[in-house]
RNA sequence: GGGCGAAUAGCUCAGCGGUAGAGCGCUACCCUUACAAGGUAGAUGUCGCAGGUUCGAUCCCUGCUUCGCCCA
């Protein structure tokens, strides 16, 4: 390096840091990532999975966002008038739950503060730490457009909500009603069943007897001997097999299965239930599993969805046993104010002491936990307000069978509409503060003359109640479901309900990315929600992605401690190359397995990325891009090169567009490593065309730039393209220059460098030492077309000098290697001596002997020639024919090579 | 129990009806002035097992084994 060091010369490692920053700030100046509405250019719209507004940046956003980026600073360089609607979600629970937990270290509860109050201390929250995934989002490169950002409780997505909500009431598919619901005893609230995450655990089956009702006739196990196992029951009992024996204070019955002999006789009777002695009655349910336990169960309809359904079908009562901490309530006699499971504890003891304990097997069974606290949720009688899904989801699965949603993979569109098949009604109605309050409100006369006025629904607060003119009304006080607000993201952060140009133009959006995870939650409700509200599906695509797991393929999770942070993952290898190898690594339909020295690789092509562009920079001599390919004075390495960088250029096009981002990578570092650097490069040092240079560096980085925002931006701005003020606005690559008989040329000029490369190699003759090549050939042509190269050639194979001879010189004292129609003889004398050269001679024949056998054996066969496509056929006794005749001259090199 | 995946080099994974590939790692030689975060060359495979379809199967079909995920 000199000192004069021009003012485009880059420092020799390329330090991301500074420049990340610096372009970032520079592009949120310039508002490059805002879409203006433009009716004439096509829109191309996606919406952010909104981040849970008290979360901060994992692995998962990252990998989803970077893939959204991609595509959309790829339509963007497109043509494509682009929206990237970025935002958070208010996370109903999780958020309440963070800032509870604040408040406790107070020492306050949130009743402490009251309703309003607390909100205003969740928003203060918001406020102040609410932008930290934001921020997060903004060092991995996202070209959201900023400027539109939203949040669920906004003031408009909140008008969104309560117009969807009422709305769906007006149509009967929104209802409230006293259901058994999950609700979990520590956040205080009832959940979806999509909330409940079921773990398989170890609990216990305990037989308890139950005494029947005298005068009767009695049970058959008795009258049979076969079943010696489940237990036997003394005369008058039955013994009923229960995984949770403190809801036994909520029994209404008894069940047997109506075809299980040994109790038929049973059905009718009754059995006198421990503790509170109530007499409940022995039942008949097909529900009921012969093989469970004794074959007799428990019902206890307000505890358990089973029972719930047999009760509804028998009309059995429901009794409740537990607070909504789940702590036995009033019907518990002397177990009210017991937690459920020292309730458990002490009704067992009590039970063995009475002598009703038959016997406790170890069992496993699946539990169900709060998917935001892990707390075991309990079935929970309580009224809510639920979504009529079933007419919903009919529109949903009718418009993906249509194809007016497609999923990619398309895998998952089973998935998807095997849920839709067997929807369940959705819980919508939550027991917290923090959310959307539900625009219901009740006539206070309710309370003193019992259920007479219906709720209210309405859009506006209402003054007086239509049914009998009371005005002391209130508000229902649950919020509704996060996710109900998140259906509605793909249109309500457009402005609807109101009819703004943007919903007009933007929706449909192109494509949602996300993660399996959510399918459910999210993907299916906002097809359900779109559908419904907007007559059209919420989006063309659905590009579904990999989960991001550790090395050794463990899902990262905080008590595993093997999390890997994305912050600091940029921080130690620079944001473009974590950005290129999730891009890299996003494969279809498989996880994702991170470790550091993946991301070092591609650090690393950051780093070539950034010494070609410095050597060319060196050499450009005031030569500057213009984006346009020169017409004139193209040698054949131009014009291999382009030919080259069109084909790449095509094909990661066709990845981006199919969500083949792994493909897409691949052929970018292919391209730019190993035929940019290695080869173009490389001549350039003997032959240089700054224009091309300047222009092929251009288009490479252009081709990047989806993947490495950064480092793209800055070294096409030190190649000051005068095709633009930034290369997120230049058009991506369209080359439709082909050049295939130069190619052709280049590429065996490649293959003879290779071959003489590998003969160095093999032979390991020093670097120092040069050689003097002979190439020969009978073709005239051929070898006229090489010797326009020589000074390349010498130049790639350290050569003092080469010889192109048309009459086939003495292999006596030569190592001999061929390419195609050529033969390359290196004379070997004071170099090495021969005996290496003949190995790899021997090698290379034995090679070239099973290459002919395999061959050869496939066209001896007749059903090959008949059977086999013409130009396969064809294309295999040209192979034949070369094999050969590579092996007849190498062995005949190899008897006269000494 | 129902559904969906996966099994290919030492590792992580692409691919695919017609010559098995990449990255990392490994071996050898090189600081050849863009890059040692680099260059050149090299080694490594019963494509999980068993059948079937086919002229031809790593690829398609069936069964099995092992592993993973989702739903109940």
């Amino acid at each position: 390096m000199t000192d004069d060091t021009s003012e485009n010369e880059l420092p020799k490692v390329y330090e991301p840091k500074e420049v990340e920053q610096k372009w970032y700030q520079e592009w949120l100046r310039q508002g490059y990532f805002h879409a203006r509405l433009e009716g004439d250019r096509p829109a191309f719209a996606i919406v952010i999975p909104p981040p849970n507004v008290t979360g901060s940046l994992h692995m998962g956003h990252a990998l989803d966002n970077t893939l959204q980026d991609i595509l959309v600073r790829y339509k963007r360089m497109k043509g494509f008038n682009v929206c990237w609607m970025p935002g958070t979600d208010h996370a109903g629970i999780a958020t309440q739950n963070v800032v509870e937990r604040e408040l406790k270290k107070e020492g306050k509860r949130r009743q402490d503060l009251g309703r309003e109050e607390f909100i205003k201390r969740v928003w203060q929250w918001k406020e102040q730490h609410g932008s930290h995934i934001i921020h997060q989002l903004k060092r991995l490169g996202a070209s959201c457009d900023w400027e539109r950002e939203r949040f669920t409780m906004d003031e408009g997505l909140s008008k969104a909500v309560r117009e969807a909500f009422v709305t769906l009431h007006e149509q009967g598919l929104i209802y409230r009603d006293l259901y058994l619901i999950n609700w979990c005893p520590r956040c205080h609230t009832a959940l979806s069943d999509l909330e409940v995450e079921h773990r398989e655990t170890g609990g216990n089956l305990w037989h308890i007897r139950y005494a029947i009702v005298p005068g009767g006739p009695l049970p058959a196990p008795l009258l049979t001997k076969e079943r010696v196992d489940p237990p036997q029951a003394e005369p008058g009992e039955v013994i009923v097999a229960t995984t949770r024996p403190e809801t036994l204070l909520g029994d209404t019955a008894v069940a047997v299965h109506p075809d299980d002999e040994r109790y038929r006789s049973l059905i009718g009777q009754k059995v006198i239930l421990p503790f509170s002695q109530r007499e409940i009655p022995i039942i008949a349910d097909h529900r009921v599993d012969k093989e469970f336990g004794s074959g007799v169960v428990k019902v206890t309809p307000a505890h358990d969805f089973n029972d719930y359904a047999m009760g509804n079908d028998h009309k059995l009562p429901r009794i409740n046993i537990l607070t909504e901490d789940a702590k036995i309530n009033e019907q518990g006699g002397k177990f009210q104010g017991l937690d459920r499971y020292e309730a458990r504890k002490q009704m067992v003891a009590e039970l063995e002491a009475l002598g009703l304990l038959e016997k406790v097997e170890p069992h496993k069974m699946s539990v169900g936990e709060c998917y935001r606290c892990k707390t075991v949720v309990e079935p929970y009688l309580s009224l809510q307000w639920f979504v009529k899904t079933k007419p919903l989801a009919e529109q949903a699965l009718r418009a993906v069978r249509a194809g007016e949603t497609r999923f990619y993979p398309e895998m998952w569109t089973r998935n998807f509409a095997q849920w839709m098949e067997n929807i369940q009604d959705w819980c919508i109605s939550r027991q917290i503060w923090w959310g959307h309050r539900i625009p219901a409100w009740y006539c206070r006369q309710e309370k003193t003359n019992p259920p007479f006025c219906p709720p209210i629904v309405s859009r506006e607060t209402p003054k007086s109640c239509p049914t009998c003119g009371g005005t002391d009304l209130e508000q229902e006080s649950d919020v509704l479901d996060t996710w109900f607000s998140s259906a509605l993201w793909p249109f309500s952060t457009f402005g609807w309900p109101d009819q703004t140009p943007e919903l007009k133009y933007f929706y449909p959006t192109s494509v949602l990315v996300t993660g399996f995870d959510i399918i459910f939650f999210w993907v299916a409700r906002m097809m359900m929600m779109g559908l419904k509200f907007m007559g059209e599906v919420p989006f063309r695509h659905v590009h579904i992605h990999a989960l991001v797991r550790d090395a050794q393929g463990q899902k990262m999770s905080k008590s595993k401690g093997n999390v890997i942070d994305p912050l600091t993952t940029m921080d130690q290898y620079g944001t473009d190359a974590f950005r290129f190898t999730l891009a890299s690594l996003a494969v279809q339909g498989r996880d994702i397995k991170l470790s550091d020295q993946v991301i070092e690789g591609y650090r690393n092509f950051c780093n070539k990325v950034w010494n070609a562009s410095r050597f060319a920079l060196m050499n450009l001599k005031g030569h500057r891009s213009g984006g346009v390919l020169p017409t004139q004075g193209l040698s054949h390495f131009d014009k291999w090169i382009v030919t080259r960088l069109g084909e790449a250029s095509a094909q990661v096009e066709a990845g981006i567009n199919g969500y083949d981002f792994n493909q897409a990578a691949h052929i970018a570092y292919h391209f730019f490593w190993h035929e940019f650097c290695d080869w173009y490069l490389e001549y350039s040092k003997t032959s240089l065309n700054p224009e091309v240079l300047a222009y092929v560096l251009d288009q490479s980085l252009r081709m990047l730039h989806p993947f490495m925002p950064f480092i793209t931006e800055e070294v096409w701005q030190k190649l000051q393209a005068a095709s633009g003020k930034t290369i997120q606005l230049a058009s991506y690559p369209e080359i439709t220059e082909r050049f295939p008989e130069e190619s052709r040329q280049i590429d065996l000029l490649n293959q003879v460098i290779a071959e003489i490369r590998t003969v160095r190699g093999e032979n390991l003759i020093p670097l120092k030492a040069e050689i003097a090549p002979i190439i020969f050939s009978e073709d005239p042509g051929v070898l006229k077309s090489l010797h326009v190269f020589q000074l390349e050639l010498q130049r790639m194979v350290k050569a003092s000098q080469i010889k192109f001879v048309n009459a086939k010189p003495s292999p006596k004292g030569m190592a001999h290697t061929v390419a195609g129609s050529i033969d390359v003889f290196i004379p070997l004398a004071g170099l090495i001596d021969f005996a290496s050269e003949q190995k790899r001679l021997a090698k290379e024949i034995e090679k070239l002997i099973a290459d002919i056998a395999r061959v050869e054996v496939k066209l001896a066969k007749p059903d090959f020639a008949n059977h086999a496509p013409a130009e396969v056929v064809q294309e295999e006794r040209v192979r034949l024919t070369q094999f050969v005749q590579k092996k007849t001259k190498l062995e005949e090199t190899l008897r006269n090579i000494e």
